[in-house]
DNA sequence: AAATCGCCTG
DNA sequence: CAGGCGATTT
């Protein structure tokens, strides 16, 4: 009914899929692969222009401006320890390899480092002024975020502990995300567990939330997590600045203090360091470099190569705040706006509706999401993007599945983020399986670009390319054991022209095929697809009957024929949101 | 060498 | 459906 509308109209659209192709053909797979370590590889080149700038690079500088963070903290606010960012969260479950990648690869950090920020510090005179405004502000936006926060935190169940002992990896991610720590390597996870351990035991502390947010709306939660995480880094930009002017002479014993606080205070975001180990280094990178792109609204990103993220994105799904952390976020993006002063950050903290997303909220919301830069800086792709990414995205609720349930429910619970943060990036879903089973209708040798182009929520590489190219070699196998078997009883029945072997939708065949690949008859299978069966059951009627059966590739002329009879895939089935669209409700 | 494919097996 | 394997293709 529907659907069958809707597919057959949409079929005309012959070589839409084809310019797809093109594009996503683009991307080699190295090119890939590289996405999946850093999806941002600009960043490298935009990166070493900032990371040049050394005005960290002295270490006394560096304990100053670690020793002002710090009583600036202990002033306005609580350094919450939000992760910036953990790009291994898309480690995909089949490839290692990326993992060691990451570790690798040499990323710069380079729009951490505020280099245009220089420009303010020349600020001068006002640059008192200014840091004591900014700390009013940041005074006023704590009063309105616990004020905000509070009351739902009560209202939510407190599930702060950690369930069970799934994957340990995962299961920090969602609950310690406030650890930077645990964005980098394994060998981090011992002191992000500590981290969160005493985060929990803190919870009290007007000051230190990060439980507290936990029981707020997935939404809220973002949004205070970015806010929180955005205050500090403009904190910390407004105390170089003065460090800049005010300070010059280097104490110079206060390093190792400096690097103790950034470890503490993740936002540490402003901690531009460049000095910092390869480990520390390459997770900013790799965190920083997409966020960037984002929607920071006016903020400057000096980089804009971030182009490339959005083509992923093409395909945003609704905003659903479902994963509070999923990406390989990082936080980032608001300390490198270096350029742009320290009031336009909290101004654009302050009233921002980025894009769109916070524009909703009061500001005072806004100020809410403290979420990790990650979101923060992403946002509109957040969203789209990793989150949905493919697992949940989607994964419409097709009848059956279990495992995504969570996915819809969305912002409801933080089961909702927990659950689908860690696989959006990755992987493949039920969803995806039945999406493909669909798509066989329309082809039987999809070409991994193809693929590509019709799951824009899955973030492929080998292993999901292997993995779902696997699966239309099942899907053939199957097809393919049916079609010789229909055929071989035709002969054994007694038919003698091919002709007569027409797929029709009561046929068994039919049956059977449907039965596989449409199990719930939920899709109207196109007419296309009955005339190629026919096609590939006569043939395999006529090898068959004519004894060619006995050469032991007797089939291959056979599936050298059926490959060129693929037909164009329906538009509707590039929306990651596919099945809902196409099912008949 | 890498990507695919088909076949077989669990 | 996923793995493993060998063959083929580019």
């Amino acid at each position: 009914m529907d659907p069958n509308s809707i597919l057959i109209s949409s079929q005309s659209g012959t070589c839409s899929h084809l310019a797809e192709l093109c594009v996503e053909g683009e991307r080699s797979p190295a090119s890939q692969e590289l996405e999946k370590d850093s999806p941002f590889p600009w960043g490298q080149a935009s990166s070493s222009s900032l990371t040049d700038t050394n005005w960290f690079g002295d270490e006394h500088i560096q304990a100053k401006r670690a020793r002002v963070e710090t009583i600036v903290q202990g002033i306005c606010l609580s350094p919450n320890p939000l992760v910036p960012g953990n790009a291994q969260a898309r480690d995909s479950p089949c490839c290692t390899e990326k993992r060691k990648r990451k570790q690798s690869l040499p990323m710069q950090q380079g729009p951490l480092k505020p280099g245009p920020a220089w420009g303010n510090r020349k600020g001068g005179p006002g640059v008192r002024e200014q840091f004591h405004r900014l700390k009013q502000q940041l005074r006023h936006l704590q009063q309105h975020i616990l004020q905000t926060a509070e009351p739902r935190a009560a209202a939510q169940d407190p599930r702060g502990s950690e369930q069970g002992q799934g994957s340990l990896r995962e299961k920090q991610r969602n609950s310690c995300e406030s650890n930077p720590w645990a964005t980098d390597s394994d060998r981090h996870q011992d002191s992000s567990a500590y981290l969160c351990g005493a985060e929990k035991h803190r919870v009290s502390e007007p000051e230190h939330r990060s439980e507290e947010l936990r029981f707020l709306s997935s939404g809220t939660q973002a949004l205070l997590e970015i806010l929180r995480k955005e205050l500090t880094r403009a904190v910390s930009q407004a105390v170089d600045s003065v460090l800049q002017k005010v300070l010059l002479n280097p104490p110079g014993h206060l390093t190792q203090q400096g690097r103790s606080f950034q470890r503490l205070v993740p936002e540490g975001g402003s901690e531009p360091s460049p000095p910092m180990g390869g480990t520390y280094k390459d997770l900013f990178t790799l965190a920083t470099l997409p966020r960037r792109t984002q929607p920071q609204v006016g903020v400057p990103v000096g980089n804009l190569p971030l182009v490339k993220p959005l083509d992923s994105l093409r395909y945003p799904i609704s905003p659903r705040i479902s994963k509070s952390y999923q990406g390989p976020a990082t936080n980032y993006p608001l300390a490198i706006p270096s350029h742009v002063q320290e009031n336009q950050i909290l101004s654009q903290l302050l009233g921002r509706g980025p894009n769109g997303h916070w524009s909703d909220n009061p500001p005072l919301d806004s100020s809410s999401q403290s979420h990790p830069s990650i979101e923060s800086a992403l946002q509109p792709w957040v969203w789209s993007q990793q989150p949905c990414p493919l697992p949940f995205t989607t994964v419409p609720h097709l009848e059956s599945r279990p495992l995504l349930p969570s996915v819809k429910t969305e912002h409801n619970s933080l089961e909702a983020i927990t659950d689908a943060t860690p696989f959006s990036s990755e992987g493949l879903n039920p969803g995806h399986l039945k999406k493909a089973k669909l798509m066989f209708f329309f082809t039987r040798y999809p070409s991994s670009s193809l693929l590509k182009a019709y799951f824009p929520d899955v973030q492929f590489n080998r292993c999901i390319t292997s993995q779902m190219i696997k699966w239309f070699s099942n899907f053939r196998e199957f097809y393919y054991i049916q079609m010789e078997k229909f055929a071989r009883q035709a002969v054994s029945d007694g038919v003698t022209n091919p002709k007569v072997l027409v797929v029709l939708r009561d046929s068994e065949l039919f049956r059977a095929l449907n039965m596989h690949y449409n199990k719930g008859n939920d899709f109207e299978v196109p007419d296309c697809f009955l005339e190629i069966a026919s096609v590939t059951l006569q043939e395999f009627f006529r090898a068959v009957s004519t004894g060619r059966d006995s050469d032991p590739s007797w089939k291959k002329p056979i599936y050298k024929i059926i490959s060129k009879l693929d037909s164009d895939i329906p538009e509707i089935f590039k929306s990651s949101r596919y099945p809902q669209e196409v099912f008949r409700s």
